[in-house]
DNA sequence: TACCAGGTAAAAA
DNA sequence: TTTTTACATGGT
């Protein structure tokens, strides 16, 4: 028996400037408070280190230009300062707490639409996924549905085969495992109401990890976004859309926009063509002027959309 | 009640 | 090689 035990940690994390953590956080949150949730002025999710579970709860204790964040760490189990260490290297990805948003407001201060949405959302980061599985499940879900039932049937999934933590009392959700996933049915994924194609998609790609024969989580290592794309669509049931979105959401690879996307494309033509619908080549070339930083501009323009912020002037290309 | 919604692989032409 | 088609379910 260890003298005593530590089932309660608490770090602080040195975010690059500005971070916007209220509205990141309130982006970012699952509706489902089970899963992921933001109340306000926490921020909670499960993560898995090192084959424990620990509920993270991130607080901003700091400013937009000046941000910290406080992080508790609580497990049903005991934490040694390595659980801890590598807790804080998760949240700070899922957060991108370290990403710099400056040069992204340099590159487009010639773009007056842009200028003003990143103004008016200033400090906002995109989050990223623990892992590249977890990217890949949350976008084959979303293939083709509406992201309303999209999010409903990833709730149900993870509730069905993620790993329960409970702390005072209260139950949270892990993300499945590959291995677990690769041990689920087709038949139960269809019971959680995917279509029986995305459950045989996503059971098979978790097999593969299983089985190791892919390693999803090398492409981290990988230069080349291209080698990155071509990796992912040699999977069966991942085409360029969602090779496009997993790249943005588990590698941060910034420079890609999944230019074929339809909310994309409409929030695109509601900012810069006065609402009428274009087409992805259309919407190629809108994105050409952002440069390498295009995958953030096209988050900026989707959360711009979900708060309902007004185009300004009418910039028709 | 229909019809649409951040696609994809497989069948058909 | 290019063009249809089936697919699942929750909003509107």
């Amino acid at each position: 028996m260890p003298k005593h035990t530590r089932k309660h940690l608490v770090h602080t994390i040195d975010c690059t400037p500005p971070f916007d953590f209220a509205l990141s956080a309130y982006i970012l949150a699952d509706g489902d408070p089970q899963i992921a949730k933001y109340d306000g002025t926490a921020y909670r999710q499960v993560l898995r280190v090192g084959g424990k579970l620990l509920l993270a709860t991130v607080a901003a204790i700091g400013s937009v230009d000046s941000p910290q964040l406080r992080v508790a760490f609580t497990s049903d189990r005991s934490l040694t300062d390595r659980d801890a260490t590598a807790a804080h290297a998760v949240i700070s990805s899922v957060l991108n707490a370290y990403l710099d948003v400056k040069p992204f407001y340099q590159a487009i201060q010639d773009d007056p639409v842009m200028a003003e949405l990143s103004g008016k959302l200033r400090g906002l980061k995109n989050p990223a996924t623990p892992t590249v599985f977890q990217a890949l499940f949350d976008s084959i879900i979303e293939q083709q549905i509406s992201l309303n039932v999209a999010h409903v049937l990833q709730r149900r999934v993870i509730k069905a085969f993620g790993d329960a933590l409970v702390v005072d009392g209260d139950t949270y959700y892990a993300f499945p495992t590959p291995e677990r996933m690769a041990l689920a049915s087709v038949d139960s994924l269809r019971r959680c109401g995917l279509s029986r194609r995305k459950a045989e998609y996503i059971t098979g790609i978790a097999a593969r990890i299983a089985a190791q024969s892919v390693d999803l989580e090398r492409l981290k290592q990988y230069g080349e976004t291209q080698m990155i794309l071509d990796s992912l669509c040699s999977l069966r049931g991942v085409g360029q859309w969602t090779a496009e979105l997993t790249a943005i959401r588990s590698l941060n690879r910034l420079d890609v926009i999944p230019a074929d996307d339809l909310g994309l494309r409409r929030w695109i033509a509601h900012y810069y063509c006065s609402e009428k619908t274009i087409t992805s080549a259309q919407a190629r070339g809108i994105a050409e002027q952002w440069g390498k930083w295009k995958g953030l501009a096209g988050y900026y323009l989707v959360v711009a959309g979900l708060l309902n912020i007004a185009p300004k002037a009418q910039n028709a290309t």
